[in-house]
DNA sequence: CTGAAAGCGCTTACAG
DNA sequence: CTGAAAGCGCTTACAG
């Protein structure tokens, strides 16, 4: 069987403290001691019991990840949330324990009341989130990646989003455009308290009117072909729309191919303005100036002020509710009129 | 604090033995006892520490997924085997540690040898993966996705990517066609020891020779605007050939809006057929006829199969190495000539 | 600078 | 049908 620090200790004819105080570095040892404690463990190739340290500590250098996929949501968007959470903990020296039951709730009731986890990281959080009920139950801190409308006890990240409309409806208006059609996410992601559909659509709302700007608003789809049902609706409804705001990570995945098959040349034609990811751009070869979503930031942020809330919570101090500014793009989809 | 099996115990007026006995069931109680002590672990809240049960018992309920996302590769297809294999997961009872250290062997190494977990899923393994190594020292069994030059000790499970090729040449050859284009993986997918790449190309060459058909290969890339330039170069100098097979994840994707660019008609113009999973073909819509990669399938599978090499090692068994039939889905991008 | 011992919270032979 | 006790492999006050 595997060595243990008993093993270790007594092939270096210490004690098992000794080589437990070697491991942590939390007192001092003489040269020689420690010398021949890490030829011991080296020579047992002695790696300690992840178990009986969580037992003994009482913290397991796991974060737990909770995310679900939903059916009628674009899986691809998901995963560039995941990597740099992943990244981070590690950074940190925590692992992650990734949790994508059907019962959300369920899972973390189950897997932070049984101390697998010492902190947790809620993906895809929605304003009346279900989720948050058990968290507030759990001992272990908390990060949001999305927004709620109680989010009391938790940190929580998400991008502007209504900075993100501002920036674009300024972008299209001082380039000259009048009259835009914004694509939103589908209904059901609003209803479900998807909160970045409307934070983005009521700041663009209010932005267009201030300028004097006609905006008109589709819902999206997220499957093909209800994804070019709405944007022929959008486009033959509004004749005199100059310019094409997506929020929406389907359609725009669609797009290239959808103006191509109508014959909408890009600017020239119509001017398009997405909200996505550099990442997310690349994957899908997206030719279209962007605000961009920035997982990558929002993830490590996160991720670092949940570490910095389990190692010090005075320092940490009251819960944090941060919107990111938006990075932005410029690819070349829009005309100046 | 969080209650302990000594609270219930002194709640429900019974040994610490008899509520572990309770839980696990591993033993006749009474009625009376039994629900005396149920109350008392629902009144507190008890849920029994992960860590203190995995040191007791020696295991974790935690199975590792180890997979890295290569700069050059095309990301969104790797999530299609995180979400079976969570879902299988669960489904065993097992929990899902996820590592995405940049050193894989490392982590292999750390997280077996600390034995925080069960058992090892490695997915998009290569032909001489060096993941292997740390994988043999581990106490810990192993189920391999994908294929590899010696897989001696573990599990493994991978498409039959032979067969595809011959499905496709078998279609395409069935219906007429004499000349053929390939567009494979890129090479550094191949020279990284992906097996699919020349498995999939020696039995399409095979098939393709039986039947005397012409058939070129060109690799494809993993980033527009290579993946363009590989399809023009191809097309341009075959203009006989009346099919294209594309075994390339980021070509695919980026396909239906290459051909409507280019005016390519499908199958009027071109016959393709493409070699993806369904779920893949949804998000990106594509309308092409294809051999079906499976993942579902697979990541299923090869949990299942771990999951009794943990609980029941002589039932599992000597180690398998199963290659998978692909599925085949007809959505009409093939011409009869 | 180092050791002996208690304790973390479970499970499971051993006894009755 | 139930209990007392040992043990899993660590960490950390307590002592010297």
């Amino acid at each position: 069987m595997a060595a243990t620090i008993g093993d270790v200790a007594r092939a270096a004819g210490v004690s098992r403290s000794t080589v437990s105080y070697v491991l942590s570095g939390k007192r001092a040892i003489s040269a020689e001691t420690r010398e021949r404690i890490e030829a011991a463990i080296v020579e047992l190739g002695f790696t300690p019991n992840a178990g009986a340290r969580a037992l003994a500590t009482a913290h397991t250098s796991v974060l737990g990840l909770y995310l679900q996929f939903q059916e009628d949501e674009f899986a691809p968007a998901m995963l560039q949330y995941v990597l740099p959470v992943s990244t981070t903990a590690r950074a940190h020296g925590y692992d992650l324990l990734m949790v994508t039951d059907t019962d959300l709730a369920g899972a973390i009731r189950r897997t932070t009341a049984s101390h697998m986890v010492d902190g947790v990281v809620l993906l895809d959080v929605t304003y009346d989130d279900s989720r948050l009920a058990p968290l507030r139950e759990a001992r272990q801190p908390a990060v949001l990646i999305g927004y709620a409308r109680d989010s009391a006890g938790f940190d929580s990240y998400d991008l502007d989003f209504g900075e993100a409309a501002r920036m674009i409806v300024d972008h299209l208006s001082e380039r000259g455009h009048r009259e835009l059609i914004l694509i939103t996410p589908p209904d059901h992601v609003a209803d479900r308290g998807g909160s970045y559909v409307w934070r983005f659509r009521d700041a663009a709302f209010e932005r267009a009117a201030r300028y004097g700007l006609r905006l008109t608003v589709v819902a999206g789809d997220s499957r093909h072909p209800g994804i070019e049902h709405a944007l022929d609706r959008a486009l033959s409804d509004h004749p005199g729309a100059t310019a094409l705001i997506v929020h929406n990570d389907a359609t725009i995945a669609a797009l290239p191919r959808y103006l191509d098959e109508r014959g909408i040349r890009v600017p020239q034609d119509l001017s398009v303005v997405g909200v996505f990811s550099q990442e997310f751009g690349q994957s899908f070869s997206l030719p279209y100036t962007a605000v961009e979503s920035l997982p990558d930031r929002l993830g490590e942020l996160a991720v670092t002020q949940l570490v910095r809330r389990i190692t010090d919570p005075e320092a940490a101090g009251a819960p944090i509710v941060r919107l990111i500014e938006p990075g932005f793009s410029d690819r070349g989809s829009t005309r100046a009129l």
